[in-house]
DNA sequence: AATGAATGAGACTTCATTCAT
DNA sequence: AATGAATGAAGTCTCATTCAT
């Protein structure tokens, strides 16, 4: 019933139709859960036919791979950051994370429920999703274990615990943004907690 | 190889196989995804004809509740925690939220992703699973400030980031308890986390 | 979740269910219409578990044609009139079956609409309804060429068109029943119908 | 023996299949009664996968809120008649309506029988079809009641009874239609059923 | 490159019917 | 005689995908 207007749809070439398609999914799946990704819920979102998407994507699946790589392509940007001080790599760990998700809060949903994005038969996406949890918390472990190792972490405190500590406060960041919309000065909260854990983690003087 | 061999269905009454049902619906919406949760898959995870599942829940929308309704029994079960003392009462949070997730790794998962339960028109579950965490959120608060105005918080401390790394911390069990299976004597770890946190946020003498 | 305080059903003979069933079908396929013609809304308006009906009827169809046998029984209760003179003879069936519709005003819903009552392969019910109201019809016609073969009749009027008044009038008669609901002194007006009827058809003098 | 051999279905706009599915609809309502109204019987008449209905309906409802609309516009195309005499205007009411009802034999059937239409809560579809009945009606008595107080009905003729004889007629006329086939020369006797109600109704001089 | 009609598979849901209790 | 759980078939509706235009 709605005539909305629906003029003929400007022509864009593929490239640039596929990121905007991207967007429009991430927005979907984080927004309205996976339920209402649909070829139609995405057309409307990109102003296209439904049909149309398949000019684009061969299958509504390419379009999920699409949505994990830039994922990846996002959170892993400058990663492994690089220091010879492990603790200050994982500073620098922490705050570029902690940014790329005050920036693209979608980012961390989808990536903590990793099993919900659709999946039809293959595993290849969920996997690749829990290889990146994977990837960050190795670079965790490793930077505490060499401090350990460098006596740069305080004596009684294994890499085990503070892992979680460092992991669950990236965690936390995100929940926040998700849920908290009056969250104004993020960098200062930010950094706040990284002199928190950082204080903890370390030889006390 | 099918042992049943397509016996007659035991019957149950209808208490019963809700309790079933909305097992097997936490099973496949956190081991599978939403895109598995069929009328037909939890049939079939309960050992039903999928019509069948209509006789105990209205509609799938239903057994969704259902599921809201388990997750709120199971994380407030002994909630509010009660003691004079803030810091010990946030203690009792801690453990017994980080077991219950240890418990039913499936309640975590579910909860950080709200949205992406399947949800049509109305947005009351979604809100349900939002108020829950804000109601931990808030409880941690509280006893965080109160801890501050009782002055047993470190100075330099404030509540804001030191509720970060509370909840984050249960955040990143569940991440852990889900993907490393690996994970023997998670007691001892979430004692030891919560020494920590302990440590870090109160008055060291 | 509504518990309608439903106690275990008194047992009655199946005789008596029969009628009740029968009832309360005519009842639902006038009021609510084909679609509601279900042994769940069956059961329920007789105040039996839907399995129940099974026990009285061997299927939902055998209520049909219970509903036929009733319809049959009650609009041909008296039927055909017999006197010599044909007027006479054909003003006893307009009251008779006039005053049926007004007692059971769902009789001449059901009887207009044959083909609305469900009916899945076999024809013979829809037929049954058929050849009721052909039978009518015969009625009608034979006493009105009667008439005109006995001169009773006016000299210009065919036994066609007058045909189409008599059974006319009857249908109206069910039409004002089921919707103007404030109509009170049927049988007066029943009367003064007939009165003109008869004005119109037989001779002035 | 398929003559089409599953041949790509011609695509054909919108507009025209909402007229295609609206015919085929009033087609087995009428002629296979409402439990045969289902998506697949439907898409079968118009030469339509079942699913495809709903490319151009939303659902099997507002199919039937379409036959409604398609009723109202064929017995109320020249509706109301227009004359300054009433019995002149009541005679080209008569005279439409029973065309109508001679050209769209479906039509009559549905009307009388409003609520065997499926509908499921709302009773807006049962109160259109009861409107139209009323408008009808309407339109007869205040033709007949302004007759009266012209002086142009016979003295002792109520607008009451008249009414019932009037409509009742209409009525007769669908049923023949209906079930007696071998009716040819309608005009005939839809004018000689006039001649003799006009007869009856006016003054006799 | 874009549209919009069509399809077929599959999802949700209803319902007559059976049967253990 | 009655219940209430179970089934399987059928019905409504959705959706990815194809393709003529």
């Amino acid at each position: 019933m709605e005539k909305t207007g629906k003029r003929k749809q400007a022509r864009k070439p593929t490239e640039i139709r596929q990121q905007e398609i991207i967007d429009a999914a991430m927005r979907i799946l984080t927004t309205e859960g996976a339920r209402q990704f649909t070829a139609d819920r995405l057309g409307d979102a990109v102003g296209l036919a439904s049909g149309s998407i398949f000019r684009h994507f061969g299958s509504m699946e390419e379009v999920l791979d699409g949505v994990v790589d830039r994922i990846e392509e996002t959170i892993f940007a400058d990663f492994p950051p690089e220091d010879d001080n492990p603790i200050e790599r994982l500073r620098l760990f922490f705050e570029e994370r902690a940014q790329a998700i005050v920036k693209y809060p979608e980012m961390s949903k989808l990536l903590l429920t990793s099993t919900l994005i659709p999946n039809s038969c293959s595993k290849t996406r969920e996997n690749r999703l829990r290889e990146f949890k994977q990837r960050s918390r190795s670079f965790v472990i490793t930077c505490l274990r060499e401090a350990k190792e460098d006596g740069l972490l305080a004596a009684d405190i294994s890499h085990e615990e503070s892992t979680v500590l460092v992991l669950g406060a990236v965690y936390a960041i995100g929940q926040m943004v998700v849920s908290a919309e009056g969250l104004r000065d993020e960098d200062s909260l930010i950094e706040r907690i990284w002199y928190l854990l950082e204080r903890l983690l370390t030889k006390r003087k």
